[in-house]
DNA sequence: TGTACATCAGTGAACGCGCGTTCACTGATGTAC
DNA sequence: TGTACATCAGTGAACGCGCGTTCACTGATGTAC
């Protein structure tokens, strides 16, 4: 990630000298990074732009300032994210249930795997109808979860059935809290499991008392 | 809160004129209400001692630095926190039940009465081992949660009853996540449902996943 | 293939700004006698 | 009650810093002929 550009192209890899090649990437994975690393407070485009091994004015080759770069990030996240949702919820058709659990693994292992573009994407403090792109995508992420929901929701009684959408929030929300207090390693709040049992059992439970699962696991 | 300290003193106000009367705590509240309106990013040591009608190096004779004004902030806020928890929980004695989703109630109010202490506390970076202070304020507010979960799996079959602490991890986590995707009016991320029937729907499906209430409300 | 030229991605110097922090100071307050 | 003095909470000027952003520029790259 922290390439020298100073050092002649090797064969294999993009061209790049005088001109980059692919700055506009390097300096959103290099924002990232530093997203993960230093928190969205931490992190400069002065920063993003030294790790690029460029001068920060640059930057503005290929944004328009600070907050763009963050948002892009960010919109590459949903992306990735709404990716992972759609593959997880592919992966347990056709039963709801599978799908809908999977889809439950696949937010955890997407704020594991892709730590900065979650903080970019939840705790940047940038919102999400900053473009339609942005607004879009993260719909079409939410939009997933809201399916599986949905599709799950077909085997509760009607009269007894909780909006898709309600349903859908309780376990974004449980993710998201999973997620803050107990995935990262918050500073000194230890976690009394490991998030991904957490969130299993949580999960599990919550399902039963739809009704969804038997009582004997 | 943003009081001029140019003016005389008033009958019934805490004296001040070159001295200051309290400037500790109007630096603590500045901060907290710098803190709600900005974000812990928008949060300076600056604006808060103006806000206080105060010069920047004033700030030097209460608190070591900035980080030492949010801590303390925060360290309030695990106080009023914890004092509402039990609150919560002895006014739903002897109901095991009614006094654990009193604290759940508790738990979301004070997001919503107290955000700048939230934020000061859970998303401002700051590390609860900062001080034992705040590592035992900490501990004193979530020991009430995991003591009122503890109680109530007592109503739960011996053999199939969750650890308390995974219990009581899994409300806080599904409260934590509540309040910060659905409770603050999260920048473009509109809820679905007011947050508090959110928690509250939330928390009835899983006490029911727990046999801990009827199928039937 | 070679030359002239347009394009454009980068440089580097400069800017104004507000930040956190330090320092010697001042003047209000409280206390001893 | 009045005076001398110690205490200490504030001032205000100054600092060095890194930030985001701007600007005129330069030199590598790609293209037309």
């Amino acid at each position: 990630m922290t390439t020298k550009f100073a050092v002649p192209p090797i064969s294999g890899m993009p061209k790049r000298g005088y001109h980059h090649g692919n700055l506009r990437q390097a300096l959103i994975d290099g924002a990232l990074k530093l997203i993960e690393d230093r928190g969205p407070t931490g992190f400069t485009l002065s920063e993003a732009a030294k790790q690029a091994g460029v001068t920060p004015a640059a930057v503005y080759r290929h944004f328009e300032g600070r907050e763009d770069l963050i948002a892009e990030g960010a919109l590459q996240g949903y992306h990735i994210f709404a990716e992972l949702m759609e593959a997880a919820y592919q992966s347990g058709q056709p039963s709801a249930l599978k799908a809908f659990e999977a889809t439950g693994r696949a937010y955890l292992a997407f704020a594991r795997d892709y730590p900065g573009h979650y903080i970019a994407m939840f705790e940047s403090g940038i919102s999400v109808n900053r473009t339609p792109d942005l607004a879009a995508a993260a719909a079409r992420a939410s939009g997933v979860l809201e399916q599986a929901a949905s599709d799950l929701s077909q085997h509760i009684p009607f009269e007894k059935r909780p909006p898709a959408s309600m349903f859908s929030a309780h376990i974004w929300a449980l993710s998201h809290g999973v997620v803050e207090l107990f995935a990262r390693n918050s500073p000194g709040r230890a976690s009394p499991f490991p998030a991904d049992e957490l969130l299993e059992s949580g999960i599990g439970i919550y399902l039963r008392g739809l009704g969804l699962i038997g009582p004997d696991d």
